[in-house]
DNA sequence: ACCGAAGTGGAGGATCGCCGTCCACTAGCA
DNA sequence: TGCTAGTGGACGGCGATCCTCCACTTCGGT
């Protein structure tokens, strides 16, 4: 995902850089950018030392987490754009795509830490806006299909993601997948054209988020 | 809200004792049940020293608060239920009232530690579980009346709810109390009955949530 | 108005968990 | 096989939070 300003790294090593990075997403995603160093690196199969080696401070590794995710969305949706068969599917699907999404949300709205460390990286921006783009492309293609209903913006969308797709303490729920499909599914209703009733205030665009 | 066990206050005293549950209230449903006891002290006016004569320990606040709480909501559900047009349109207002719930949610769903202090104490589940027995009479009901999607129950309500009324970091939005009534109006939506898509699995009903 | 008991506040000692360094050891690569 | 990059985890340091303690204040009965 980025390249390589210096000596281009051992082989084991950067397999264990990768290993980091994807410990951190899982843990970063259910748990927050606040967790214990330490626990990053149990779970990567490290140990502290070679994490702190790689990644100077946290920030630095929250950054690059951030980076390689906001990517993989940004991918997707475009991807998503592209080959679904209409923008109102691209959009449904890339609410299903949980996981990567949630974890981005986590990342951009959900903890203030994590605002704070990203706000000035002039990369995360870029890809945060170039999301945000797709998105509101999406939504407007989708409401002129017809599916999505007019009186929403991509702001509305992207808070309606932010809440719903934010896992809750998995120990409450005796089947957590099911609880959040089904959560995701009525939210996708609610969003679709239709006789509904009228929403509060005027629609919610990108510029509305921070 | 609690009988007096021993010797009643003196007036001053349980000014404090009010002021300090009330401060709790507001700080548990912003920032989660482990903020340090001190911001706590210092939001309800008084001393440290004061906030742990009246509860011993954070676990004993807790309980305090959640029983307060959870009474206010069953309160308010049971008024609701009687009082509104219809069982829909009950439902519908409770979820408006967003703060009390709110709170509610955060201390029975979200917050792992609040859940290891209260799931032992038998006056909150009994306060859990007459509030849950009211929205599952309220969901049936408004099935009944044709308002309500079938193919939901009360746990699928709670779940929803526990996610949409979770406060969003205030920072990240222009405008955070429109940005919650427009997702708590489109999810509303989400619920109605009418030409919906097939949810996935089986209704949740209260008995799915732990 | 007086006084004893109840209540108050906040300084500070004790504790805790996390950070990030450091270095003896291991493993890639030429 | 030798040289260097890489590794892991013990550990000293530190900031944050807990909760006690007690000199002082306030209440309320007489």
């Amino acid at each position: 995902m980025s390249a390589d300003p210096e000596t281009p790294l051992r082989a084991d090593a950067q397999r264990n850089r990768d290993q980091i990075i994807a410990a951190a997403r899982v843990i970063f995603a259910s748990h927050g950018p606040e967790v214990p160093m330490e626990e990053i690196a149990r779970a990567a199969g490290v140990g502290v030392g070679t994490l702190y080696r790689r990644f100077p401070d946290r920030d630095a590794l929250i950054r690059a987490v951030a980076v390689d995710n906001f990517a993989g969305v940004l991918d997707n949706a475009k991807r998503l754009s592209v080959e679904a068969p209409s923008a109102w599917e691209a959009l449904v699907q890339l609410l299903y795509h949980g996981a990567e999404l949630q974890l981005s949300m986590q990342l951009a709205m959900l903890s203030q830490r994590a605002h704070e460390i990203l706000k000035d990286d002039p990369e995360v921006a870029h890809l945060r806006e170039a999301v945000l783009l797709e998105v509101d492309d999406l939504v407007v293609r989708a409401q002129a299909e017809g599916a999505l209903r007019k009186d929403v913006g991509a702001g509305d969308v992207a808070v309606l993601f932010a809440r719903i797709v934010r896992q809750l303490p998995a120990h409450r729920l005796k089947t957590p997948e099911l609880a959040t499909a089904r959560s995701i599914a009525i939210m996708i209703d609610g969003l679709r054209a239709g006789p509904v009733t009228p929403l509060p205030g005027r629609p919610l665009g990108k510029d509305d988020l921070i």
